[in-house]
DNA sequence: ATTGGTGCTTGATGAAGGTCAATACGATTA
DNA sequence: TAATCGTATTGACCTTCATCAAGCACCAAT
C-alpha cells in the first residue's frame, strides 16, 4: 500500500508541542523553544481512541508513554481474582505509563472513558532525547516523582479517611484539574460512574451515591445524575482541612 | 581544622559499590565494572543513623537520595491535622528520596527503626552521571517506575482487602524481602511496632494484635512480640492469592 | 527492688460502611 | 413508542473494624 504514503493523514497537519495549548501541563514543561521542536519529532501526535476503548493493557510490552490530549482515562489494575482496582483518573496533559519502565511492561490498563486523542510518545526516542536534554531528562525525572507522591497521598486517603471525607478530596481534586484547564470548577460532569470513583476511593458505590445524596441535602452541591454542581466549596474544603489530599 | 583531613575516617575505607554485597538489589545493579566505580566517585558511603532520627524530614530541601546499608527504616507522611501515615518500610538495598525530585523538597520524612547506615548519593552528582551512563539513568527510571507500582499495590491492598488479608501480604512480603537479603524467610525481628504496622496497612493497632493473634490460633505462625515465626506458609499464601501486593 | 514508660493483648460495645434487594432513571436500540 | 440494559438511588439489615478500657509484659532509670 505504498500509495497510502502519498495521503497525509490529518492528524499529522495537526499542532505540536512548540504549539500546543497543553505545554504548561504536559511534558514540555520548562523546556527551550528549540528543544520543544526537537521533542516535536519525537512525538506521534494525536492518535484517537474511542469511549471504551483501551490505550495499553497490563502486560503489554512498553513501547510508549501517552500524553491525554483531549478526553478522559482511567487506569485500572485487576488483581488475579478479577477483582479491579481503579489506580487513576487523567485528562488534558497527563502522562499515562510511567509505571512502566521498571518492568518493560504497562503495569495496569488504561481505557477511555469518552472519545479521546493521546500524543504517543515513543521510549526509545524519548530516552535518547532525554540524554541529549537534561532539562527533559530532569522533567521525567520530576513527572515521575510527582506519581509517586500523588499515589502516596492516595495511600493516606484510604488509609486514614472517612468515607466523606475521601469523597470531598476527590471532588475538590477534580475541581481543581478542570480549573487548571480552563473549565469551571464548579460545575463539571463526571466521565465516570459511581462504581468506578468508589474503587478508586476504596468504597462501594451505594457510598458514594449515598454520599453524593448528603452532600446535596447539605447544600454543598447539586448532584443529577453525572452533573456536578459546587455550591458551597469552603464546606467542602472545610471537610478536608488537615488532610493531605489528592494533588495532580 | 585542617588537620582533620589528614585523619581519614574509619568509614571512608570501607567497601564501596563495586565491592558491595548489595550491588545487585541496590543502585548499581546493570552497571559494568568501569561504570560501577565511576559511580564510587559520587557517593558517600556509610553514614550512620542512629534509631529514632530521621535522615530527612518532609520538606526539607532535596539534596541527595539514600541508600539504606543497614539497618531498617520507615518513611512517614504527616498531615496538617497530625495524622500520621506510614507510607514504607526499607531495609538494605532500597532507595529512599525517589519522592523528592518533583518539588525539590522531601516528601515525607524517614526514621531509622534501629541504629542504621546508608550511602548518600548527592543528586547533582548523580543526575551528571546519568546522562553520562545511559544504563544508570535508565536504572534510575525503572526504580522510580517500581515505587510507582509498589504504591499501586498498596492502593489496592488499602482499597480492597480485608485486615487479615492485609496482614498476610505484610508478612509475605517481608518475608521474601528477607530472603532476598540472605536471611531466614521463616523466622525474623519486626522492627516496628503494631502501631506502625497498623499505619501502614489502614487499620489500628488493636485490629493487628488481634489478628496476628487469630494466625497463630490457627497455627499459621507463632507470635512473640516482635518475633515471627512463619509456620504455614501456604495457608498465608491462600490468603492473598488473587491479590495484587506489596511488591519490594 | 521500685517506679514509670512504652508497647502489647484482650474484652465489651458501637458506628461506619458493606451487602442484599427493590425501584427508578436514562440512554440506546428495536 | 416501547423495550432493554446499564446506571443510580434508597432502604433494611449485618459484618467488620474502631473505640474505649483494663491489665500485662518488658525495659530503662532511679
Amino acid at each position: 500500500m505504498s500509495a497510502a504514503r502519498e495521503i497525509i493523514p490529518i492528524h499529522a497537519l495537526k499542532a505540536v508541542c512548540s504549539s500546543c495549548s497543553l505545554q504548561e501541563l504536559c511534558l514540555p514543561l520548562g523546556l527551550a523553544q528549540e528543544e520543544m521542536i526537537q521533542l516535536d519529532d519525537a512525538i506521534n501526535q494525536r492518535m484517537p481512541v474511542r469511549r471504551g476503548e483501551a490505550l495499553f493493557r497490563l502486560g503489554d510490552a512498553f513501547r510508549s508513554l501517552y500524553a491525554v490530549r483531549t478526553g478522559f482515562f482511567k487506569t485500572v489494575v485487576v488483581s488475579e481474582d478479577g477483582r479491579e482496582q481503579v489506580t487513576g483518573f487523567h485528562m488534558a496533559g497527563e502522562l499515562m505509563g510511567l509505571d512502566a519502565f521498571g518492568t518493560d511492561q504497562h503495569g495496569c490498563t488504561a481505557i477511555a472513558l469518552e472519545d479521546c486523542e493521546v500524543c504517543e510518545l515513543p521510549y526509545h526516542r524519548l530516552e535518547n532525547l532525554a540524554l541529549e536534554i537534561p532539562a527533559l531528562n530532569r522533567h521525567l525525572y520530576k513527572l515521575m516523582s510527582r506519581e509517586i507522591i500523588r499515589d502516596q497521598g492516595a495511600m493516606l486517603l484510604l488509609g486514614n479517611m472517612r468515607a466523606e471525607e475521601r469523597l470531598a478530596v476527590f471532588l475538590l481534586n477534580l475541581s481543581q484539574r478542570m480549573a487548571a484547564r480552563g473549565f469551571s470548577s464548579r460545575q463539571f460532569v463526571l466521565r465516570m460512574t459511581r462504581e468506578e470513583i468508589g474503587s478508586y476511593l476504596g468504597m462501594k458505590l451505594e457510598t458514594v451515591s449515598r454520599t453524593f445524596s448528603r452532600f446535596q441535602q447539605d447544600g454543598w452541591i447539586k448532584v443529577q445524575g453525572k452533573q456536578i454542581e459546587v455550591l458551597d466549596l469552603a464546606a467542602i474544603k472545610q471537610l478536608v482541612s488537615g488532610c493531605i489530599g489528592l494533588q495532580h
